[in-house]
DNA sequence: ATTATATATGAGCATATGTTCATATAAAGG
DNA sequence: CCTTTATATGAACATATGCTCATATATAAT
């Protein structure tokens, strides 16, 4: 038997082996959710969609800033976005990691 | 009435307002959850209490570099230690956040 | 006391991240 | 066409992050 059988066996003994693709989508999931200015456009997104001078204005953030994330989101699919002439309405587009953001705000704000 | 109530009120009409605190909590948490190497390591503390020296070699991982990453779960008390002499057995302490790892996994691992 | 074992800690370093500034693109109105 | 409006993009910069190396600490064993 050679050593990379023996370590295969090793780690698919590990009581929950974490493949590399599930452990990369899982780490930029939560990367995602890790930024303060990403949980509050999120946040603002689970009410309604919105443009994004609209999520600049009512966070109170640069044009830029908020581009910028909602693409880093958009890549993940997170977000997605519908558009109006010049205008691009975003919304929320994953409920899934939406309910764990939502979960995790609820734990946090009862502390 | 001024400009800085205006501002409050128009802050707590935002449909789910998320105070400074909370937005500093939920983050931090995510941050945790956001790194594979930290990921790997509470992912192994769901099945039992374990070693720094147990982890690492499990995980193939510097002693250093879990004992650091436990240092920082620790401050967020997402785990605890119980010592045995000069050994340190590390296990998770917050169940709730742990519930969310395991639901990202599971979303992520069917895709 | 000395040595071995287990863990913690701090400095240094390379890389990642988030913001801003300036500018590009693109649709709409005149 | 030219201008206005809305958004996207890229470079530059400051800060944060995670790892490694060396070393400190602390308990146990001889």
């Amino acid at each position: 038997m050679n050593e990379n059988l023996e370590k295969e066996e090793d780690r698919s003994e590990e009581e929950h082996y974490l493949d590399e693709e599930t452990l990369f989508i899982v780490s930029q999931t939560f990367k995602a959710l890790s930024d303060p200015t990403r949980i509050r456009i999120l946040n603002l997104l689970c009410s309604d969609e919105h443009s994004v001078n609209d999520i600049a204005e009512r966070l109170d953030l640069n044009q830029s800033t908020v581009s910028h994330q909602l693409r880093f989101l958009k890549q993940l699919r997170l977000v997605k976005y519908r558009r109006e002439g010049t205008t691009f309405y975003y919304s929320n587009d994953d409920d899934h990691i939406i309910n764990l953001l939502k979960q995790a705000i609820d734990h946090a704000s009862h502390h």
